[in-house]
DNA sequence: ATAATATGTTAGATGCATCTAATATTTTAA
DNA sequence: TTAAAATATTAGATGCATCTAACATATTAT
């Protein structure tokens, strides 16, 4: 097991590598919030522990090993989410530090108790998908309504609750799985979005309930 | 905040402070499994930190200050282990080595949500008391039937589960709280317990009941 | 009361993770 | 295409937490 630390690091990387593919020192530096000698540093010791692939003055790449140290991270991290709203009835805004936290625990008992107690779920409340025990991730990242851009049509496929309430409020506004909308209008100031639906109807909905529903372009 | 290193320190010596007040270099460097030369340059530190008062071949003690900092740590360590038990159903034997991780993690949110789950406990499961949020502890050790020596007589004060399948299966046994009884025998093989109760009749006592059954002498 | 034993401290080294200051390389722009 | 700007590396230092080897103080036992 690697320290504390080395985890950040990998995590980092691995968070700044999904865009680019490679990573630079200074972007590393800033994420961080360290100075550039200190990844330089780090980066050495990381790439003698086969952790990263690395050459003075070029990109930074996670090796096999270190991919799969950063899938297994992620993994705590999202379930530590999920757990700490659904079960431990903590707000949504407020789990993410205490994630930072819990994804360091080394007990695959905790984890694996965990993934249980929340149906081996798939995704995470922001429709990023939960890597496996072996660090496979199945799925691609869901989109909500609230990522579209004004004017895109999409259909929609999920929502993330299943609660009786939830639904009934989909229902009252006569929204469907299956159903095609196209985004209106995306109000800045509280989030809202208003839909237009196949069935010519207008529909307002929530920031709040809008993340929930997932779509497809 | 200390490192978890210094937290560990603190732990330590709270611990082995509880039995004879001071504490010795070779007892903490026994206990933290480090050499007599680590503790040393570490009690040297946090003395200037104003954690512990050391003296040089004199015995270490906790400050005011360290002993608040200990019972924060204790605190979080035994919310955490009732917490693993009661609410994600590990089992009790499973919970210390999770709980030695939770107690470093930083979030006031994080245990008084766990706090309120478990409705403010008193005790962890094993009778020891829970220090309040400002590291207050209100109430002594409680003793359960299985700390007790063969011949000794003892008042039923409490029992652990409040489940109503518990309660049943003591009262189909004939007991109650505030009944009196003598430990007949123990059982080295099984840690079954037999008692003498007043009603004149003998009683057999798993170890998994009998641990969940406090008592004062 | 002194020698032997146990316990504790100092000195000096190591690895991790960080920093500042100085230097080198790469990229970009004049 | 060379100078300026941006980016990266090396050198050398610091604090934490640890170690071994050498030395110091207490305790105990003869």
């Amino acid at each position: 097991m690697g320290s504390l630390t080395e985890e950040n690091y990998i995590k980092s990387v691995y968070a700044l590598s999904q865009a680019t593919g490679e990573v630079y020192v200074s972007e590393l530096a800033k994420k961080l919030d360290v100075k550039l000698p200190s990844v330089n540093s780090m980066m050495k010791r990381m790439a003698t522990k086969k952790l990263v692939a690395y050459a003075p003055y070029k990109g930074i790449k996670l090796t096999e090993k270190g991919k799969k140290e950063a899938l297994a991270i992620i993994r705590k991290h999202r379930l530590a989410e999920l757990f700490l709203v659904k079960v431990m009835g903590l707000g949504w805004e407020e789990v993410h530090d205490i994630a930072e936290q819990l994804e360091h625990v080394n007990s695959s008992r905790f984890y694996e108790r965990i993934d249980e107690l929340l149906n081996n779920p798939k995704f995470d409340p922001h429709g990023e998908p939960i890597p496996d025990s072996n660090g496979k991730i199945h799925t691609k990242k869901r989109t909500s309504l609230i990522d579209l851009a004004e004017g895109l049509t999409a259909t929609i496929t999920a929502v993330t609750e299943d609660e009786k309430s939830f639904l009934d409020h989909l229902n009252a506004k006569g929204l469907q799985i299956g159903d095609v909308v196209i985004i209106k209008k995306r109000e800045l100031f509280d989030g809202s979005i208003t839909l237009q639906h196949k069935s010519k109807k207008e529909i307002l909905l929530t920031h709040q309930v809008a993340e929930r529903i997932w779509v497809e372009v």
